[in-house]
DNA sequence: AATACCGGTATCTTTCAGGATACCGCAAAA
DNA sequence: TTTTGCGGTATCCTGAAAGATACCGGTATT
C-alpha cells in the first residue's frame, strides 16, 4: 500500500474517533442501537449524565446525521431519539467495540 | 437480552472508547498495525504530534499491555515500538473504523 | 570540532469536555 | 391546586488533553 493512503487512513481513524469518541458518543449511538427512545429514557439508561451534556451531545450527533430527532405532537410534549439510517451503519462496529470490549475485561481481570 | 446485559454492554463500549478514544491513540495503534517503528518514525508518520504527547500516548498503550517498548542495545539509541498480541486483536476492528470512515467522508461530502 | 539525528523530558499555556446546580414552561395526574 | 414528569436551558467551575517551545545527554556523521 502506498504512504498516501496509509497516511489517509490514519486521518480516518481519527475523524471517526472523533465522532464516536469521548465519554457519552459511543454509548448514547450503543443505547440507541438497542431501540429509539425519549430523552428522559436515554438519560435514565446512561446513569449518571447530566441533562446539559446529554442535550450537547445529541445536537452533536444529530448535526452528524447519526440521530434524528421527532417531535410527538400528540398533547403533552413528547421527543423521540433514534438513529438516521447512516447511524445504524454502525451497529456493526459498535458490536465489535462490546466483543473486544468483553475480551479486554476477561483479559485485564486475569 | 436483559436490562442488566445492556449496562454491561454501555460500560464495555465507554471503556473501549476510552482506551482506543482521544486524538492520538487509535491513530498510534493504526500507524502501528502497519508495521513495529521507531519513536521519530512514528512520529513523522503522525504528522503533527509533539514528542511530549507521543511519549504520554505511547506509555498508556504500553501501561495497557497494548504497545511493547523495546530498546535495541546496540551502539547508539534505538527504540522499536510494536503492537502486543493482545493489541494485534484490535486490527480487525481498527479496519472497521478505517471502513466506515471512508464510507462516512463519502457521505459527508455529498 | 561542529553539526545533525535519536529518544525523549521540562515548563508553560490554552482549550474544552463535562460535572454541579438551579431553573424554565408545559401538561397530566393526584 | 399542588405535585410530578417531560424536555430541556443557564451559569459556573474544574480537570485533563494537548499544543508551543526549549532543552537534554548520547551517538554518528562530516
Amino acid at each position: 500500500m502506498k504512504n498516501k493512503q496509509k497516511q489517509v487512513q490514519l486521518r480516518d481513524v481519527q475523524d471517526v474517533l472523533d465522532i464516536i469518541g469521548g465519554r457519552w458518543r459511543g454509548a448514547i449511538l450503543a443505547s440507541l442501537c438497542d431501540k429509539a427512545k425519549r430523552f428522559n429514557e436515554l438519560k435514565r439508561d446512561l446513569g449518571s449524565i447530566t441533562p446539559r451534556t446529554l442535550t450537547k451531545e445529541l445536537k452533536y450527533l444529530e448535526m452528524n446525521k447519526l440521530v434524528s430527532r421527532e417531535v410527538e405532537a400528540s398533547g403533552a410534549v413528547s421527543v423521540i431519539y433514534s438513529l438516521t439510517k447512516h447511524g445504524r451503519s454502525l451497529e456493526p462496529l459498535i458490536g465489535q467495540i462490546v466483543a473486544w470490549g468483553q475480551k479486554h475485561r476477561k483479559i485485564v481481570l486475569s
